[in-house]
DNA sequence: TGTGAAATAATTTTT
DNA sequence: TTATTTCACA
């Protein structure tokens, strides 16, 4: 293994083969290269058998990335190495051995979407309300527990003194109980699972200790502690445990990663060599030093500061612009000017925003300019309702037992089988603790049902039969096409295309936007059959499942030249010669609720996360920021973000007039924190729109005070002396001296011109 | 069972 | 603003 192109910190990272190592990344510090290097070293080096060696990532991406670059690496092949996710790892694992904890070895994964409906159901049969107890709150209430290994019971007793959550815990152990009986397992179970297999079954644990001789954890700063534990467990003997990680890149807390799992390794574990890559690859110096300055403002942290041999570079431009159309219109000329001026190529270019919503303004921008572009995130293909469709039908026959799934498909394409219908046999199969399907299939043994709906349910039945019955002998791609078939689901949509084509134009569009997405499954399918991948070991329905269910990101490597836009979070691992960072304000980054909370740790994450955002661009980075923001249909004054404050000086050029100053200061945001403390709080949004209205309704007189503009200084009765920074229609939005900054309605308020 | 008006809520999302 | 969900009614 040529260790050559390594520089001594990446060498020493790749050398240090025993025991804990904790490599601190920076970004773009080629920790991928050091990875694979790794790996290759241990097995061309140190004559480590494929077979020994884990290397665990979160994304597909990442793993799948991690193979091919660890094969160009070396000559012998990397069949035996466990090159995966945590999720695809777990599964494999599970599938194994999951009957030694009282499951079924041919469970299926539920997505967020199954999660809501399986949660409603509980909720009904508890008899709780679903306004009370909202689906998704409760998910994520569960996630969280799961994360941390918390089990219903457990999640009861620490809970305890809490009414509402105690009812979680209720939820909680329903929603288990659930899922076990329809043999399915949500995403966290995956690893939650795999984590109990290992404690109740040493034999099992002891096994994969055995094998795998060397772990190495990539994005380590993501783990949550269900997956801490998950690797200590493993790794529990031999100590050879090299993870990977940027603290100061770790910006999913709220999905359950634990930062303290990068920050408290050293206390962890004994020995652990440590190991900073600190040198950069991919920036300039400048935007190093941007970096770097934001960061620190971080107390949470391990040390480490950004440094590049391309000295210097372009300064950070910072723009100021009216409104987000302004925004976008600053964009889409900037784009066109550097890719005529310095030839830049469109895929050159990132948009980069906090919120999803935000890329509006943007793409519509980039059609006027005839920009090109490709947007990131939004719709999932698996989420699409025909493609759930689909794959509800393959899981009820690959485990018949889904009732989630049956519930889904049974009516769909339909076939008259009601709601109330659905309902009976539910309170059946839960009397008789069965599952709908064996309901279903002595349907005519149950007296309350038409002799009509018993018709329905057979010939549903028999469908399901029979393509049960084919499940082997097909290839998946094949078994996809006979459900579409035989269910009538395709002749249903080709029968809405061309009924619709003279009239109801885009019912006929959607029809066959449908039946696009059905036939992409399908290539999916027939792509699956074809596939060499190493984590896969038969193609059946059963793998295929697991695959679909494993993977969100269908797109593949977009080549065309076209502009990216995607949130931040999406940004991260990725790089761009020149990168835009949009709505730089008070309140969407940081987001409120980040502010709100007045949590240090919400706010370092949003501080991380603008840290990934600048460490993104490779060569040119701009920043902007507008005066007034329409979000949700409301427009808010904008006040600049605290990050903008926070670069220094000399690595920024203000675009816009030097005679304006950005809306921003010190006493802005006491005024605004004020504000959100004082009617924020814990209110809603809703809640405190009324508030604010009430206190406003009770003052009530008639003024005429149409001479208000902005900039004027006006006195409030209740609030006291304040300036009105923005005038919608009746909207006024005025910054108290005392109060903060509140939106009033003139029609309802008592000014007076001071 | 389907339609349409009305109400409501709207970070981020690797699996 | 907009997408989604709920509810009333045919």
């Amino acid at each position: 293994m040529n260790l050559d192109t390594l520089n001594p910190e990446q060498r020493k990272a790749v050398e240090h083969t025993q025991g804990p190592v904790l490599i601190l990344a920076g970004a773009g510090s080629g920790k991928t290269k050091v990875l694979t290097s790794r790996i290759a070293y241990l097995m061309e080096d140190k004559g480590v058998h494929p077979s020994n060696i884990l290397a665990i990532t979160f994304t597909n991406k990442a793993a799948n990335e991690m193979r091919e670059r660890v094969e160009k690496n070396i000559d012998s092949d990397t069949k035996d190495m466990w090159i995966s996710t945590f999720h695809s790892c777990c599964v494999r694992i599970l599938r194994k051995d999951i009957n030694k904890i009282g499951y079924n070895r041919s469970f299926v994964i539920y997505d967020a979407a199954d999660q809501v409906t399986l949660v409603k159901d509980c909720l009904k049969e508890l008899n709780l309300s679903d306004k009370v107890f909202e689906p998704k709150v409760v998910i994520s209430i569960i996630s969280g527990a799961k994360d941390k290994l918390q089990s219903p019971k457990e999640f009861k007793q620490r809970n305890a003194g809490d009414n509402r959550l105690t009812k979680v815990a209720d939820i909680y152990t329903l929603y288990q109980d659930r899922l076990k009986r329809n043999s399915a397992l949500d995403f966290d179970d995956l690893i939650l699972k795999t984590v109990e297999l290992f404690r109740t079954n040493p034999d099992v644990l002891d096994y994969y200790r055995g094998r795998f001789k060397y772990i190495m954890v990539d994005e380590y700063q993501d783990t949550s502690k269900a997956q801490y534990e998950l690797v200590k467990a493993l790794a529990k003997g031999h100590q050879n445990i090299c993870v990977v990680g940027d603290d100061d890149q770790s910006i999913y807390g709220w999905r359950g990663a634990d930062i303290r799992n990068i920050l408290e390794f050293e206390r962890d574990y004994d020995d652990v060599f440590v190991i900073k890559l600190e040198q950069n690859y991919r920036s300039t110096q400048v935007i190093l030093d941007a970096a770097n300055t934001v960061i620190a403002n971080n107390i949470e942290r391990k040390r480490k500061k950004l440094w590049s041999d391309k000295k210097d570079g372009e300064s950070i431009k910072i723009e100021l612009a009216e409104s987000e159309v302004y925004e976008a219109d600053f964009i889409a000329d900037t784009i066109w000017r550097l890719h005529k001026r310095d030839g830049r190529p469109f895929n050159d270019f990132a948009i980069l925003y906090r919120a999803n919503a935000q890329a509006r303004p943007v793409e519509d921008a980039f059609n006027r300019a005839q920009i090109p572009y490709n947007i990131y995130g939004g719709t999932k293909f698996y989420e699409r309702k025909e493609i759930k469709d689909l794959v509800a039908y393959l899981r009820v026959i690959q485990n018949p037992q889904d009732d989630i799934s049956i519930k889904r498909i049974i009516n769909v394409p339909k076939r008259s089988i009601g709601l109330r219908t659905i309902e009976k046999i539910e309170d059946r199969a839960n009397l008789k603790q069965e599952s709908i399907y064996s309901v279903l299939l002595d349907i005519d043994t149950n007296s309350d049902i038409s002799t009509k709906a018993k018709g329905n349910i057979n010939d549903f039945i028999d469908i399901v039969g029979t393509l049960r019955t084919i499940k082997e002998a097909y290839p998946v791609s094949k078994l996809v096409e006979k459900v579409l078939d035989l269910t009538g689901y395709m002749d249903e949509l080709v029968e809405i295309r061309d009924k619709n084509k003279e009239d109801a134009i885009t019912k006929s569009e959607e029809a066959q936007d449908r039946i696009d997405n059905l036939m992409e499954f399908i290539s999916i399918a027939v792509e699956f059959e074809n596939s060499t991948d190493e984590n896969i070991e038969e193609k059946n329905l059963e793998t295929f499942l697991t695959t679909v269910a494993l993977t969100s990101d269908t797109s593949e490597e977009e080549q065309e030249d076209r502009v990216s836009l995607m949130t931040i979070h999406t940004s991260k691992g990725l790089e761009f010669p020149v990168v835009f960072l949009t709505g730089m304000e008070e309140g969407l980054f940081p987001i409120s609720r980040a502010i709100k909370s007045m949590s240090d740790s919400d706010l370092e994450e949003e501080r991380r996360l603008c840290y990934v955002g600048i460490t993104r661009a490779k060569q040119e980075l701009f920043m902007s920021l507008t005066r007034r923001r329409t979000l949700y249909g409301k427009t808010n004054v904008s006040i600049a973000s605290r990050f903008i404050e926070e670069l220094p000086d000399e690595c920024i050029e203000k675009m816009y007039s030097k005679k304006q100053e950005l809306p921003y200061s010190k006493a802005n945001y006491n005024l605004l924190d004020k504000y959100t403390k004082k009617y924020m709080g814990s209110m809603s949004k809703t809640d405190m729109a009324n508030k604010v209205n009430a206190t406003v309704k009770d003052s009530k007189k008639e003024t005429d005070i149409d001479d208000i503009k902005l900039g004027s200084k006006v006195y409030h009765k209740k609030f006291g002396p304040g300036t009105v920074v923005s005038v919608m229609g009746s909207d006024l939005t005025i910054a108290f001296e005392q109060q903060g900054i509140k939106k009033i309605n003139k029609e309802y308020t008592t000014l007076d011109l001071i």
